[in-house]
DNA sequence: TTGAAAGCGCTAACAC
DNA sequence: GTGTTAGCGCTTTCAA
């Protein structure tokens, strides 16, 4: 193994140089600065990570907690952990996956195998949120508990996207809404995304004098057809829909078609959902964005950002969302 | 933060009697032990994972290499994902997310970031396995490719997979089958597991005089019935289709309904997937299973193992592909 | 602009 | 069964 002495000396300089050389810390003449960047790539070198860690106390590592819970959309968790590694990775970081709670976070921080924490599937009152604060750690949640104490949150408003999707709807001339959501298991747990959904998209309603329905949607063919018929049968007065689950999605739009109700003519469809997923449907969809691989990329840079500043405030960020086009929305006449 | 001697001053000992408590690589009197424990208790301590790396050589890491590429199923590698990183938990250790190819991997091993490599997505000729040869990591392969050098693979039996489930049709006196698989994109770069799927499907086809079309499939609505209308207006006389794509499945089976084939009176479906996306179904699917998480798990315990044996020779493991009976296979009169 | 040297926290010989 | 101590490879202060 290649050491930074071995560099050093094929350079005919010190440790210390070296060293400096390589994190710009003081100047370095060019002549030098030459050598040692020749005797590197000549000897291939690479420091070593855990030296590294020892004696600077920083690992260059972020940890991201992505618990694995059934009910959730595996599509975009894995936009989320892509755009979270592309964007650590830009800024030299890498990124250690955390998948159970049951003491991989203290593992992990109080071990020193990262510097932050970036900690997806939150829910209003997750237990692990005064833990994080505890830490000491800079932590960015994807989500928005209820009290965020001092971490940062960065994720879609979703209480817009819920908004957002009632107000298309309800300006189309739709007046009697319902929203296929998430599982009732991710309601229950009080998933931070499901919750500011739903609330988004009934206070729209209820503000522009629509009613609304919400019906849990099961993962499945079976789930989205108990749903759809559970609507037809109970709300048979809707004409507008938002759907909010992508398992669920096609099986609701073929019931739908199954039945013989035409989209648009006889009914209106939002969904909400990352764009290739809208783009695998049957139809052209209107649809509510969750732009998944940029989300994760904001919160690499918010938290890389931190550990630069060290004492900056926590900051709460929302994405806007907005609606993409296409041909599942009909001017009620 | 607590260091090794604020435990060993707290217990009245000495480093190294706190460090071989720790490790067990020495006796230690069960006194000794008891006021050891105690001290780490009390104090919290956690020992510093950079201080251990540098000075055992092993970090306890594993770097996994997950290139996110189109056109293979996110569920499935989520799965392959959790149980790797699943598996690797139970033995200690903690897993490093890569996802891109460039540098990615030098850098995690050349830095000593990691001990052992999981590889996903393997291609037949996959340029990364002459370099992770070259590598002194031990490396497993989640996949098989043409030429493993002194690598170790693991993976569901794919061409195993593909035989049993033309032989089930087969039995069934279907004579007339057809193959709806991977993308024509993942089919190019020779993705190890859908040639081998291709392989053992045709092979098994020929072998029993039945003839086996193989249509490319786009994981997406409109890549599901462009397959299913080529299906039926290039071979009609087909009566048996095997189906490994998991997105397009729903649309695939939706298309075959609406154009009027029941499954299974008027053709046979298998599906090659996971349980859970067998479950989501409109219809109880025959299946071929894939075991993803078993395998990651699985992919992570060969690698612990090469890890304390050191020169243990590369293996292949191949896991046996089982057929799960649903209602989608009938009789041929 | 560069060098010398003191650690960072731990493991694992080598003593006893 | 336990203690002493020499590093592991790096960063960073202190000197020059």
């Amino acid at each position: 193994m290649t050491t930074i002495d071995d560099v050093a000396r094929h350079a005919g300089v010190t440790r210390s140089t070296v060293s400096y050389a390589l994190s710009g810390k003081r100047p370095i003449s060019a002549e030098t600065r030459r050598r040692v960047e020749r005797a590197i790539a000549e000897l291939d070198y690479r420091p070593h990570a855990g030296a590294r860690a020892l004696a600077s106390a920083r690992t260059h590592v972020i940890g991201l907690l992505a618990p694995l819970r059934p009910g959730v959309d595996v599509n975009v968790i894995m936009q989320f952990v892509a755009g979270v590694v592309t964007g650590a990775g830009e800024e030299g970081y890498d990124v250690l996956l955390l998948t159970q709670d049951d003491g991989a976070i203290s593992r992990a921080t109080r071990s020193s195998m990262v510097d932050a924490l970036v900690v997806m599937d939150v829910e209003a009152d997750d237990p692990r949120v005064p833990a994080l604060d505890d830490l000491r750690q800079p932590t960015v949640l994807i989500g928005l508990p209820r009290d965020p104490r001092g971490l940062s949150c960065v994720d879609l408003d979703f209480e817009r996207a819920g908004s957002l999707a009632a107000e298309r709807l309800i300006s189309a001339g739709h007046r009697r809404l319902a929203l296929l959501g998430s599982p009732d298991e991710v309601l229950r747990r009080h998933t931070s995304y499901a919750d500011r959904m739903t609330r988004g998209f009934t206070e729209s309603a209820a503000r522009a004098g629509a009613t609304a329905a919400v019906l849990p949607t099961d993962p499945s063919f079976h789930g989205a057809v108990a749903s759809v018929d559970r609507l037809l049968a109970e709300h048979p007065e809707v004409t507008g829909v938002v759907v909010h689950n992508e398992v669920a999605l096609p099986h609701v739009i073929g019931r739908l078609r199954e039945l013989g109700r035409r989209i648009p003519d006889d009914l209106s469809l939002i969904a909400v959902c990352p764009e290739n997923t809208a783009a695998a449907q049957s139809i052209a969809l209107t649809s509510v964005e969750i732009p998944a691989v940029a989300i994760g990329r904001l919160a690499s840079e918010m938290l890389i950002r931190r550990l630069g500043q060290g004492d900056a405030l926590p900051e709460v960020r929302l994405v806007s969302p907005r609606i993409v086009e296409g041909e599942s929305v009909r001017a009620r006449a």
